[in-house]
DNA sequence: GTGAAAGCGCTAACAC
DNA sequence: GTGTTAGCGCTTTCAC
């Protein structure tokens, strides 16, 4: 078995002691830049790679995130991930990956599993049910690291980064307006998620800028946040069973969107008249039938950023007290 | 911060030695079951966990596994993650997953990397240009325990699975011939995987078995396995130009599936005609258009079985000389 | 049946 | 500017 050099390897064979090779690699000020010169070359001649369980042990670190996401199979989330790995990976951090199903339970379960676990840090988007936070606030005071992406939260203080989900539905709407529709009806996701709330705002926003009058009889919350089908199914129906008929329907989330078109399908509905549009990451989108306008969030960017926020908080030596929230643009596609 | 207990902490709260913790907790023989039971029990109230860097420092082991496909957000791949890390979690494994986007330098380069932080293992799908397979087969002989799934090769002997896709194309085939079509044509994905020949057997399978005679002139490969759309668009082209034109199409893959559907939407196809198969894990297949026949692979338990066998390689005490290839069946669905 | 001590690879006081 | 030493948490010989 292939044996990787060490510290104390790379000592001997240069007749130093291990404390100047390991200064001399780490850039220590106190090292000759002749020596780190001869150090630095050897190592590479020799590929060498620190341990990081050593490093771990010693800096009482694990070098691993922790990554909680409602689904890792939905286009949104795994393309923030393929983001996250991308710098996680670069910077020598594993990552920990589990999945909530939008399960308040579980998510709290999994938190504290990766908590244990010692994860160095948290990365994690909210499920739709969650209200009590407690679980999260305990852990941050205790000095577990946290950003949020996408659906984030207010009662904690720290790195956040989510998309401009107002402009987003501020956008769709508008195009909804632009093609004669005014009876706009909205498909939202759980109303205890910032994104839904985000979202409400950008509608609300697009129809007074349009001077349409804003009826809660055309709004539908999805509690389950598209993960359940039948609850997006009878949403639907209500809203088309209204006496005054939408003629659009604005939908708030990526799940939703699909569950939707399905169950447009699954139902017959002749949807000819109605304009449909939507939340979407979605690489297949474009494809669906029937057609819709979607939105789409810079998922892969946003994972890269909320690492980067991340590891800042968790390599810095000061303890951070200004925490910022970045916020992505979208993109609006019109088929 | 947190302080997590550690063997000492026990040891001295119940006036033992660290090892006798050490052994009691690992159910070592020479320690008294009234010892263990104090121990174990004492141990749980405090919330002990073992700290894997201690543990992989001290075996050598960094209780990670490295994870390379060609495309992390797509869907059979995605599944097949959330798969792997349901168990890898559970079982005390990190996960570092990298993406080769198909390119074989990305793969040699990632697989290197990977085997450089010490992963205890790897599962790995191969990229479809890949045909030199030095880089695996030597890290293998160096030790290194790789699992294959989906995208298997010959050259190295250890653990693989995939899924049984002679039957699942013979299927989708028959179901074509079914609906009275006799111009079949093939829309493959790399010669050099493994699943393209084991779907184009299956494809030809079909034909003979319903006396259709085998065409090479209804036959295109794309080299990039679908990851470079414009390749699907031309190859779709020559097809439908040919004299005798196709009166069906039965596609080798999940991605080249989406691209073939995009290609004829693009170029304003009318394929009232031709009626359309392939392989494909997304989750919103049936919702596309044009509609097609698809075959499903059970990505998730891929995911599974695959880690469990690296995990077996990984824990095991004595050198494995006996390698299984799992082959999992698929699910073939008709809209 | 239990304890003492060494060592995995690395870093950080503390010498010199 | 460089070396010595101790210790992170755990396992494992070797004593007793």
């Amino acid at each position: 078995m292939y044996k990787p050099a060490t510290i104390k390897d790379i000592a001997a064979a240069l007749n130093l002691s291990p404390s100047t090779v390991s200064r001399a690699l780490r850039d220590g000020y106190e090292i000759s830049a002749e020596t780190k010169k001869t150090v630095v070359a050897y190592a590479q001649s020799v590929n060498y790679k620190s341990n990081p369980n050593a490093l771990g042990l010693k800096n009482k670190r694990s070098y691993s995130i922790g990554i909680v996401v409602p689904e890792l199979a939905n286009s949104f989330f795994s393309q923030a991930i393929a983001g996250i790995e991308s710098v996680a990976y670069e910077k020598g951090y594993h990552t920990i990956i589990s999945q909530t199903h939008d399960s308040t339970e579980r998510e709290s379960i999994n938190v504290n599993h990766l908590a244990n676990r010692s994860v160095d840090g948290l990365l994690i988007s909210m499920s739709s049910g969650t209200t009590d936070y407690d679980f999260l606030t305990r852990l941050n005071k205790n000095g577990l690291p946290i950003v949020f992406f996408d659906r984030i939260i207010d009662e904690i203080d720290t790195f956040k980064v989510t998309s401009d989900n107002q402009s987003g539905a501020f956008k769709a709407t508008g195009a909804l307006v632009g093609m004669d529709c005014r009876r706009i009806a909205l498909l939202a996701s759980a109303p205890q998620l910032s994104i839904t709330n985000e979202r409400l705002a950008g509608y609300k926003e697009a129809l007074s800028h349009h001077h349409i009058p804003f009826s809660e009889s055309l709004v539908r919350y999805c509690y389950k946040g598209g993960s359940d089908y039948q609850e997006v199914e009878d949403a639907l129906k209500e809203l088309l069973a209204n006496t005054d008929k939408p003629d659009a329907i604005f939908i708030g989330s990526d799940s939703i969107s699909i569950c939707c078109i399905r169950a447009i399908k699954n139902l017959g509905l002749d949807t000819g008249g109605i304009k449909i549009a939507g939340f979407s990451n979605s690489d297949v989108v474009d494809l669906l039938q029937p057609s819709i306008i979607y939105v789409r969030q810079r998922a892969f960017e946003m994972g890269k950023i909320a690492v980067e926020m991340l590891l800042k908080l968790i390599e810095s030596r000061y303890p951070i007290t200004e925490f910022e929230t970045r916020v992505l643009d979208t993109e609006l596609y019109c088929p």
